[in-house]
DNA sequence: AGTACTCTGTATCCGACGGACACAGTTTAG
DNA sequence: CTAAACTGTGTCCGTCGGATACAGAGTACT
């Protein structure tokens, strides 16, 4: 019960000093052979190819050639590297569009999320429960709470803004990586159908829909449907504040 | 890199049958002590109080006072009992509440939704990823549906109002799950003011928003703002079907 | 009633994985 | 030039998921 809370703590201490500390170059010893970077991008290589039950410490030392402890000398354990891989491949945040509205900055905000996810898609199942951020993710969030600074909304608002778009992006990126073929309405009808046939008195709405969705052959439209609704809704509470 | 798609196209099979098979009694040998309902409750107990890193066949096992390898007559594997244990904890959808519109209907359904994570939040992280879903959890996607039939929406859009709920109910247990104590507006301030302090020219708006948000002292909003703003853009959506 | 068959729980074993620890080699500070 | 510090390696251990073989329990058939 207290296991993962005592020793927890002092796992946000390490990964905060990975994260957020200073590199700091030892005077003495031979040169290290490894980079953080370099272990970083060897972690995600592996886990793009085969997701996180693939990353085994072993497979990237190999991939270094190196031994599996060697890696232990840059990184305390495999949760650390597992926090490391997500600053990294979350990466800086990119520029807004300048010039933009806070509506088309946000929209390009969450859509650049997405394709983050979707780009690593381990990183859904690594970024669950509570972990320390690193100055990347961190200036991620910056940068959407900038651009709905003078809507006047207040802070809090802000933020619960923020969080329902990047909500919204892991939400999709997760429904789009879960059906790796196709279009998401596409993937619904071989996977949902499949459960489905055969069972139509019990799920009369959800057959309905399925089928209207094949009908319309309306393609991967999940993400800006749901994104127009959320910025419609956003929209809608700062108009009522400038009236 | 087709390690995880061969043997996972067993995996689905196996769950399926765990999850939507009738339950064939054997007619010859010795009773079965344990059941899958019990198996299932037993591992919900655990990963309930320690997480899914808790949970162990051995530890499983012992709750039930048998050996691990007695499990094993059961489920098929660690993969397959978590996938009983999902269907398990989401339960049959509740019934939904009698003569309310769609909106009331959404809303009350994406809080129940909100509950059953908070109730279990190991169920976060183990539903990412392609899965087969249970008769349980296909029934509130069906009563999702359900209530938005006669909307004037197609069935495309219907799936992703479902969708987009769903991911809003996901996000915000994951958010108030990952920080434990108070407020999520409370344990914003004490975990990203720690990593804020003393880095104010970074993130200014990031900054501003968290001190605005804790002054305001708003207390656990997220929830009803994001669900406010997902359903007044559905509503606008569905207002420009019926003019 | 007895026998053969089938199903259950157990005991033992294995490979993979994360990680601790001691050691040898290498580089720099004094 | 020597001592200190740092790096990578080899070895070892505990834990976990799972395969397999086996012994006992209960039922169907003769």
């Amino acid at each position: 019960m207290d296991r993962a809370g005592t020793d927890g703590v002092a796992d946000k201490r390490k990964l905060y000093e990975l994260l957020w500390g200073t590199p700091s170059a030892p005077r003495r010893g031979p040169r290290p052979t490894l980079t953080l970077a370099a272990i970083a991008g060897a972690g995600i290589a592996i886990a793009d190819a085969d997701g996180l039950e693939g990353l085994t410490m072993q497979r990237v030392a190999e991939s270094l050639d190196v031994t599996k402890m060697a890696l232990y000398r840059y990184v305390p354990g495999k949760a650390e590297l597992v926090g490391l891989m997500i600053e990294t491949a979350v990466g800086e945040p990119p520029a807004p569009p300048q010039g933009a509205g806070w509506r088309d900055q946000l929209d390009d905000w969450a859509r650049q999320m997405f394709d983050r996810f979707r780009r690593h898609p381990w990183a859904l199942a690594a970024t669950v429960g509570a972990r320390v951020m690193g100055p990347n993710e961190l200036g991620w969030l910056e940068r959407a709470l900038a651009a709905l600074t003078g809507t006047g909304l207040n802070g809090g608002e802000m933020l619960d803004v923020a969080v329902l778009l990047l909500g919204h992006a892991r939400n999709l990126a997760q429904q789009v990586s879960a059906m790796d073929t196709g279009t998401p309405e596409q993937a619904l009808e071989s996977g949902l159908g499949a459960l489905l046939r055969g069972r139509e008195e019990r799920f009369p709405a959800l057959i309905a829909a399925v089928g209207s969705a094949a009908a319309h052959a309306a393609q991967d439209q999940a993400l800006d449907f749901g994104l127009a609704r959320i910025l419609d809704g956003v929209e809608l509470l700062i108009r009522t504040r400038h009236p």
